[in-house]
DNA sequence: CGGTAGCACTCGAGTGTACCGACTGCTAAC
DNA sequence: GTTAGCAGTCGGTACACTCGAGTGCTACCG
């Protein structure tokens, strides 16, 4: 072993010591730790240079050495390689898949709260976004005299209804439900055809109303986060400067917005990992989010994403998401 | 003004001064802030009687005075007599919900939200019971071969919808729906008449499916729970023992079924204020629930309410929850 | 007898100091 | 290049001390 292959071996040690203990690493803990065959003098040589070129950092002249983000990353790119889960928690997901058939909202509600038993962390599942799913096939039905209920199916299987109003009876309903279908099949929820008329003013009036209501659903639904595991951010306290903190963290959780675009942006890109100041969203500064996306029929369906402090492990985390995201596009696959 | 009277104002404005400033309230802080007419030194008689009775608590010998429990109760029962909400959150009140056309699960979680801000607490609302709300009519709708749409539309304006296979034909989905409206019409989704039948072997099959799925939805359905303004629980902090009461509420609210069976609870006594200790699951040990339930139609329907450390506005609370609780309902009465 | 003034007392919070121990960085030797 | 040894640094803890907020009590007053 080589000293710079070494010197990797110790930042891998500080790496993996930090995320268990929480507690600067000192030398000597690496060489206990882990057999190199030089002794803590030596390791102190190679932390002071991993401290150098900015992978490690001191937090006071006379304590251990703790990562640095760019030290997570370079743990993240090199010692990663696709571990699988433990099988206990390989058998947990198993069952939850198997024994599991829910409305679609419910089930990506409980797929972040598995992921985050899994990994103790939050957990996100961001649904796909609007220019990307399609519908399956799209419906109105009159529910009762005056009300209109149109019914979109999309192509990962979700059903988005919609309830309007109309005092158009059966026959006109059936012919506005038919240009419905015409003007919305196959296209993406975010384009949809509104060319398509009947030629009856009142027929022509309900499919209006119809797509309209569709189009600004889309918006809202494909923006839907499921959030699972909030407490344990709060049990991560810690990990973060303050309350405060904490408290932002919550925060722009409920707002769903910023954290699904960031998702989608991450995932365009091409990151699958996002560690702290890598994040340019201010209240991320401490934290690292771990994604994976998952696929109905081949295409990106949506993905799903573990949150949590930059001291974590990474190791695990990758492997949870991978698995999950598996399992779930797999269930996802329409009945056939 | 005698003195039980006095004693009575000494108390109210400890509560007050403590819930604004949430530093124990000393005898002259209290004589500062009103004017009684005696000195700081009768107040601390009236103090020490107070305490006695275990309306006030002292942290420490030199420390001034803060509310127990029981001096909340006193409080709340005394002087919480129907104030209104100020003029700029009455308006946002009106604002929100003139402006909202969301789909009721939306409406249900932003209300949470609108009541989250109003508050500055966390805030839930609770969907009715599955025993109470009634059928408004039901239908079968076939989406797309094989797949058939089961839909329900319930008293308080939600609809219902579950995924089925079948491979019957557009005839016989049409009896199957005309049969299903008729088990479920009217009922409860609790206890829906399985009775009916067609004759029809395969009617009939897809029939039982439909109303078998009805029932166990209607189970997650009535339980679920919508939270806002989770984060404003690690902003007070301050107010819990330590973060891992936090992350205990946080783990509760997101288990949902406890809260809910709560809030029911609760809510079939009568009582619309619970204080600390009065709560008998350990994690509200240090939390206040404060609730008022909605009607439509005259009808229960669900509730709103405040979740927020035992030293809250409890005069503010209650105007919030019943400004809101009054709104919704008025906004979910069947379009007519 | 309720209310008041004054005072001694208590106790938490904040501050300065000293000490311990955990680690490092450096140097000289291997 | 590696190591042993040692001086140096700094956070954490313990302790003593002071300060001040606020009480409880007692003696006194109307």
């Amino acid at each position: 072993m080589d000293a710079a292959e070494r010197r990797a071996t110790v930042l891998k040690t500080v790496v993996e010591e930090y995320v268990r203990t929480a507690a600067p690493v000192a030398s000597q803990t690496v060489t206990e730790s882990r057999d190199l065959g030089v002794s803590s003098a030596t390791v102190r040589n190679d932390m002071t240079q991993l401290e150098r070129e900015g992978f490690l950092a001191q937090p006071h002249t006379s304590a251990g050495r703790i990562p640095t983000d760019q030290g997570y990353r370079y743990f993240v790119d090199h010692f990663t390689a696709a571990g699988g889960l433990p099988v206990g928690q390989r058998r947990a997901v198993a069952d939850f898949f198997a024994t599991t058939h829910r409305a679609l909202e419910d089930l990506l509600h409980e797929t972040s709260q598995l992921l985050a038993n899994l990994t103790s962390h939050a957990a996100v599942v961001v649904g796909p976004d609007a220019d990307v799913v399609r519908v399956r096939t799209a419906q109105l039905v009159l529910i009762e005299p005056g009300t209109v209920l149109a019914v979109v199916v999309l192509g990962n299987g979700t059903v988005e209804r919609e309830v309007l109003r109309s005092d158009l009876d059966g026959d006109d309903v059936a012919r506005a439900s038919a240009a419905f279908d015409a003007a919305l099949r196959d296209q993406t929820l975010a384009a949809t055809n509104a060319a398509h008329r009947t030629g009856d003013v009142d027929v022509d009036a309900l499919l209006a109303q119809a797509i309209g209501a569709v189009a600004t659903r889309a918006k809202q639904v494909s923006d839907h986060l499921y959030v699972g595991g909030v407490s344990r951010l709060a049990a991560e306290q810690d990990a973060f400067t303050t309350t405060a903190t904490t408290a932002r963290l919550l925060e722009m959780l409920e707002e769903q917005v910023v954290v699904v675009s960031l998702v989608r942006d991450l995932l365009d890109h091409g990151v699958n990992v996002s560690i702290g100041s890598e994040n340019d969203v201010d209240e991320l500064r401490d934290c690292s989010i771990v994604l994976a996306p998952y696929q109905v029929e081949g295409t990106l369906a949506g993905t799903v994403g573990v949150l949590g402090p930059t001291r974590m492990d990474y190791a695990q985390a990758l492997a949870a998401v991978a698995a999950v995201s598996q399992q779930l596009g797999r269930l996802l696959l329409p009945p056939s």
